[in-house]
DNA sequence: CAAATATACATAAGTTTCTTATGTATACAA
DNA sequence: TTGTATACATAAGAAACTTATGTATATTTG
């Protein structure tokens, strides 16, 4: 069972970032398979999230794109620019942070007054 | 330094379900406080975000209100029903499971082929 | 005591970011 | 040959925010 898509929400652009770090060099589908995989189908990315999402990396200039074809079919990899390494690194840093927090926060027992 | 907004998208509803849980009732502008204070004034929730998502609970059945009027000053409190207090379980634990989820994949270093 | 700030509610327009739907095309398996 | 998988893309619509605005009372501060 997969969570409530909201969550999800804000956290794209940091797992595809991070995924390239770790990866030198992906495309857009191996992204989403990798993702189901690795989260044993609880986060399915959607291709109309994903697309434009890497486009939007590339506008920023995080990223940048090889075409490379298999046979007839086309690929397009992407791959983390300097400023995508940095970027990634704030995004990572800022999501743990935020995990903490929240971790912290859904804890509390009683109102501090 | 406050997280960038995208990251609380989603996470507002557990949040506040979660200080209705445990602190009995509430009003708006207390939320909003507690939170802020909580954590150091890294998550800030607006006016704009809290209002129709408390009027969204109340919608829904998962919170009941009181007026209740300080001098000449309204205030309305939030109490969770017992819907609520059911659905709040399943939010939290969810969020836990997703933030575990996210967490794991934050940390691969390499693809599994 | 006037002005600024804090308390306390609310809504509405605009933006972002997703979902859902659709489209195109190749490759492979049944 | 039909369905499924691979692989890209975009567009309409929905959800959930931000930002701005509005109203009103209470308290603090210069």
């Amino acid at each position: 069972m997969n969570y409530s898509s909201e969550l999800i929400k804000g956290t794209l652009k940091t797992i595809v970032l991070k995924l390239l770090a770790d990866n030198k060099k992906m495309y857009g589908y191996e992204i989403t398979q990798t993702v189901k995989e690795q989260t044993l189908d609880k986060i399915l990315i959607t291709e109309g999230a994903l697309y434009p999402t890497l486009h939007s990396l590339e506008a920023d200039g995080l990223v940048t794109t090889e075409i490379e074809f298999i046979g007839k079919r086309v690929r397009k990899y992407y791959r983390l620019s300097p400023q995508g390494k940095i970027k990634t690194k704030e995004k990572v840093s800022e999501l743990a942070d935020f995990m903490n927090t929240m971790k912290f926060l859904l804890n509390i027992k009683t109102k501090t007054v």
